[in-house]
DNA sequence: TATGAATGAGCATTCATTCAT
DNA sequence: TATGAATGAATGCTCATTCAT
């Protein structure tokens, strides 16, 4: 008995090993090419795996996409969760809070760009994935809504820290979900500019940069 | 004489009247597609031509898509350019660039995401049609160039309004180069918010939004 | 009435001429392509006509390859008939047969080329059922008549000038149809020389070789 | 491991004979309607085989079309090689190479056809190919090349064999080059007779023909 | 009559996915 | 389990031919 549980434990470990290699190597060809371009050749001859063995890790392309994405959100998550713990102000927990989100978009640049702005695509493979989620039972929760639960968490930390400022009164008393949908855009607009690049940041700089204008706006206070 | 010239016009609107309604149609495919899923027949079919008499008009579906976008950066950078030579304030023509930015990223909503995101797209397509138009010669400059242009022109109209703004002291002793990033940034990745929408703000209110924010910030000044 | 006469026949003169003009046309396209790879388009604007208007001169592009080809018959056809009827002898005879023939191929070399090695195609293009092909033990298709009577006319000028050299004892008793034939085998051949070229040869280099070797032979004779 | 092995080979062999299959086919499909009017479909048809397999085997038409003809090569230019190295007169290894040239051209006429004939097609071809060449790394010397050596080859073959004969006193001092040029010609051109037949002949009888014609011409022999 | 425009029927090629071993 | 092979369904693009003026 308990050489079978080992052995089939050691297969498990086996089994996540080459998941997660597959999925490596899915995450750099889509970053390259993203979902439409990618093909199963390309990952699979990145992953060093035959096409077919693809296959009996992941039911399809598709697939392939969302477990990327769903560990991505889960990553960034995790992060943005333990900001909100600490015991600094609201004006240290933004700066920390634009650091790992912008951390994040800069190391994944290219999946997160995909998530964010393959809306078309993303819907078409959410509305397809629904209807698939029915039948089968999903070793996750149906993608949509685990998707909409994760970004909407993300987003209800801003949200607290900034409500939180406006109560110890570091923040002016601005509307929150205003505050973080522009917080929200700030990050994700710098991160996600078109081609056109005047000048290159760090994450350091672009966190400042993000950090203050937030903070401060453009504008020359008058002094009474 | 006369007559003939008269039937070449009517052919040549007519001509332009088509194109035009190609373009519509591809448009209306791309915005939901993008551009690798959206297919020549489907763009066909909403035109109600056949697919050769696309090819009559276009050479390619790249070039659809290059026309596409070309007239959309024409569009956007006329408006720009008029907002500029106003005699208003800088806080009241940076009010107005976010008015006309936003308002033609809402129109154009999906386009302007394939031009801003699909990045590895637009390389790759930008590649080929940069080497295709040494051999033709075509009725606009190439492409990237062109594209760079416009976008740099646009980049352009915000540092120099902000720039202004400083000299009069309307703003503070900002760096113009980092104030234009991040003003295009909050309108652009406000814009452009993944699937997730708390709140849906009319281009109104969008417009207050982002002008309030980025020329007060969140931070609650202190008098004297 | 009579006025009415003239403007037709000038009419008919025009429309003969156009004819003329998109034939010579059409042969210069299709001796570059051959028959598969020459477009209508080429063939129009070589032409300098619309294509619309190519087809009120032809019914089809096959129709177009047909009248070429049927010229070029006619006119071989036209030279060969001639040396026939001349004083001289066979000797002299065949070597002006070899000759004219040869400055055929050689002025529309593609042109013969197609008609004689594009044997499938012409079945096409002729109507014949490639099913009947498989059901009949004729390894030949029907061909037209003309097409038949006017290579089987040039075949027995050959044939009737050997025949002749034969009785006057210039020429072996050889059978007269394999000699024709392995004259015709000869110049065709010699014309038609693959992608190898070892050695370019004038028209009258070409006839004097082609005749030369017809009449002695490689072997050496051995004298009593 | 043995098993291992035994199956790969035996895979392998399947594809081999599975290769050859296609090859087979496609050369009908291109023997009965030459390169450009073949196509995929009936290839794949013919074959028994999806297209899609067939892509799986070869990369493009062009590669089918082309390992075809440098098999047709490979396969003359052996049986060629070996009558040069026999003992026997010039004249009879003269009469075996016009039957394993002519019984080549028997049985692959029409493919022979297209090679000979279809130049410009080839030009295009070969061009293209010859590109293409550059980036990968065949199998076979590049396509241009290969053919031109073969090609060559055969050809020297025939200006030795002539060459011997005429040095043993067999033949007449004739010029190798010349000599060779109408051999091949004659060949050629018998083989390739247009729709016209006014006679059938065995490959025996063609031999026989060819051989005795290029040996004694036509001209009657004056003895002193 | 002449023609610009329109199109149906193809065509080579690709790719996600399944099958058989 | 792993995989080489097979394929159906597309996809962008072409071209001979017809239509409408």
């Amino acid at each position: 008995m308990k050489k079978r549980d080992l052995r089939k434990e050691r297969e498990q470990l086996r089994r996540d090993e080459n998941k997660r290699f597959i999925l490596r190597a899915a995450e750099k060809i889509f970053a390259q090419k993203g979902f439409s371009l990618a093909t199963m050749d390309e990952i699979a001859e990145e992953a060093q795996f035959s096409k077919a063995t693809i296959y009996q890790y992941f039911k399809s392309k598709r697939e392939i996409f969302f477990e990327i994405i769903y560990k991505f959100f889960e990553e960034v998550h995790q992060k943005i969760k333990n900001v909100q713990l600490k015991k600094t102000s609201a004006e240290e927990k933004l700066r920390e809070l634009i650091f790992y989100i912008g951390s994040y978009y800069h190391k994944k640049k290219n999946i997160a760009r995909i998530i964010i702005m393959e809306k078309s695509l993303m819907k078409k493979l959410l509305h397809v994935n629904s209807k698939e989620q029915t039948a089968t039972s999903s070793p996750h929760p149906p993608i949509p809504d685990f998707f909409m639960v994760k970004l909407n968490d993300i987003f209800q930390v801003m949200c607290e820290i900034i409500e939180e400022g406006v109560k110890t009164g570091e923040f002016r008393k601005v509307d929150v979900l205003d505050a973080s949908s522009i917080l929200g855009a700030m990050i994700r607009g710098f991160y996600f500019r078109g081609p056109l690049r005047n000048k290159e940041y760090s994450i350091e700089e672009s966190t400042d940069l993000l950090h203050s204008f937030f903070l401060n706006g453009i504008k020359k206070v008058r002094h009474a």
